[in-house]
DNA sequence: CGCTTTTGACCCGCGC
DNA sequence: GCGCGGGTCAAAAGCG
C-alpha cells in the first residue's frame, strides 16, 4: 500500500459502541493533531453546549446511517456478482447441481465469504497490526476459497453454513477457546501438517439436536490470532439470548452499524451477547479501517474538515 | 457422581 | 491398493 499521502491516514476508530460515557467525553479542550512530519498541533476547543452535542451527534448518526448504506450497497453488489459467477459455474457443470453432496465436505463453501463472519471478520481487536495481518489472511483465503470451489455452489445457500472468524488472542493463551456466547464441547484436537499448532474441534453442548460444530486453530502466520471456523446453524437460541433473538446465531448476517444507539440499547443485554455484538462491530471497523480506499477517503474529508475550521478562525 | 477434556486409535476420502 | 492427512470416536483422566 502506498503511503504517500501527507498526513498520516491510519485511523483509530472508536468502535466501541458500549462505552457509555462516550457522550461525556466530548467536549475535550484540546485536541492533538499529529502530522506525518512528526508535528504536533493543537487545537483550542470551547466547551460544547448540550445543543452543539446534539447536533454533533444527529450529525454523527446522519454519517454513520450513510455508511450503513454505502454498506448494504455493496453487499448488494457483492451478492449479485457472487450469484452471477455462481451461474456461469453452474453452466459449466450443470450434472453436478443436482448432486445431493454430504454436509461434510463444505471446507471450501464460498457461503463462508458471504456470511458477515468470514466477510467482515476480525475479533475484539485492540492492536492494528495484528487487524492487518489477519486482514491479509482474510483476503488471501477468500481468494483461494473462490479460486477452489470443488462443490456447486448452488446448494451452499441452503446447506451447512460455514463461516470464519478471526480472534485475536494472547499467544501464551494454549486454550484455544473463542468466546462467541454458545457452549461448546470439546471431542477433539490434531496437530495438522500445514500448521504447528494444534487444531482444536468442538460441537455445540446441544448436539446431537444442533449440529453446529467449530474448529480453532491458531493461525500459522499470526500465533495470537485464533481462527475459529463455525459449520451449520445453531437451531435453538442462545445460551442467554432472548426469545427471537437470532443475530448471535452461527451464519448470521446481521449487521448492525447503529454505534450510537446500538450502545444504549443493551441495558438487560448479557455479557455474552455484548461480547458477540462487540466482535461483530470491531470486524466490521477493523475491514473498514484497513480498506485504504475507505481511510483514505475518510482521511481527506476528516483534513478538509478541520482545514475549513480552521480557515474560519 | 456427572460432566468435560485429553489423547490414542480408528475411519474415510483423496491422490498417486 | 496404499499411504497420507483430516475428522471423529471413545476410554481414561480430571474437575467441581
Amino acid at each position: 500500500m502506498d503511503c504517500s499521502s501527507p498526513l498520516d491516514i491510519s485511523l483509530n476508530l472508536n468502535t466501541n459502541p458500549f462505552d457509555r460515557s462516550f457522550p461525556a467525553k466530548l467536549p475535550k479542550e484540546e485536541i492533538k493533531v499529529s502530522t506525518s512530519a512528526g508535528v504536533e498541533r493543537k487545537w483550542l476547543v470551547k466547551d460544547k453546549s448540550a445543543s452543539e452535542l446534539r447536533e454533533e451527534l444527529n450529525r454523527v448518526n446522519s454519517e454513520n446511517k450513510k455508511i450503513k448504506e454505502m454498506l448494504a450497497t455493496v453487499y448488494e453488489n457483492y451478492y449479485a456478482l457472487h450469484h452471477h459467477l455462481e451461474k456461469l459455474q453452474s453452466r459449466k457443470s450443470p450434472e453436478i447441481d443436482h448432486i445431493e453432496q454430504p454436509m461434510k465436505k463444505t471446507k471450501q463453501d464460498p457461503e463462508e465469504f458471504l456470511g458477515f463472519p468470514n466477510g467482515l471478520s476480525s475479533g475484539k481487536t485492540e492492536n492494528s497490526s495484528s487487524n492487518q495481518s489477519h486482514h491479509y489472511q482474510q483476503q488471501h483465503e477468500q481468494k483461494n476459497q473462490l479460486l477452489s470451489c470443488k462443490r456447486p455452489v448452488t446448494d451452499s445457500f441452503n446447506k451447512a453454513r460455514v463461516s470464519t472468524v478471526y480472534v485475536p488472542a494472547d499467544s501464551s493463551d494454549t486454550s484455544l477457546t473463542v468466546k462467541d456466547g454458545y457452549q461448546w464441547r470439546k471431542y477433539g484436537q490434531k496437530v495438522t501438517r500445514d500448521n504447528p499448532s494444534p487444531r482444536a474441534y468442538f460441537r455445540c453442548s446441544f448436539a446431537p439436536s444442533c449440529p453446529v460444530k467449530k474448529k480453532v486453530q491458531r493461525s500459522a502466520e499470526d500465533p495470537s490470532i485464533l481462527v475459529a471456523t463455525y459449520e451449520g446453524t445453531h437451531n435453538h437460541l442462545g445460551p442467554n439470548a432472548s426469545a427471537g433473538d437470532a443475530t448471535s446465531q452461527a451464519g448470521s448476517s446481521t449487521v448492525t452499524l447503529d454505534m450510537v444507539h446500538g450502545g444504549q440499547k443493551l441495558g438487560l443485554e448479557t455479557n455474552e451477547r455484548r461480547t458477540m455484538q462487540e466482535v461483530l462491530v470491531q470486524q466490521m471497523a477493523s475491514s473498514l479501517t484497513n480498506d485504504s480506499n475507505f481511510t483514505a477517503a475518510l482521511a481527506t474529508a476528516i483534513t478538509g474538515r478541520l482545514l475549513m475550521e480552521q480557515s474560519r478562525t
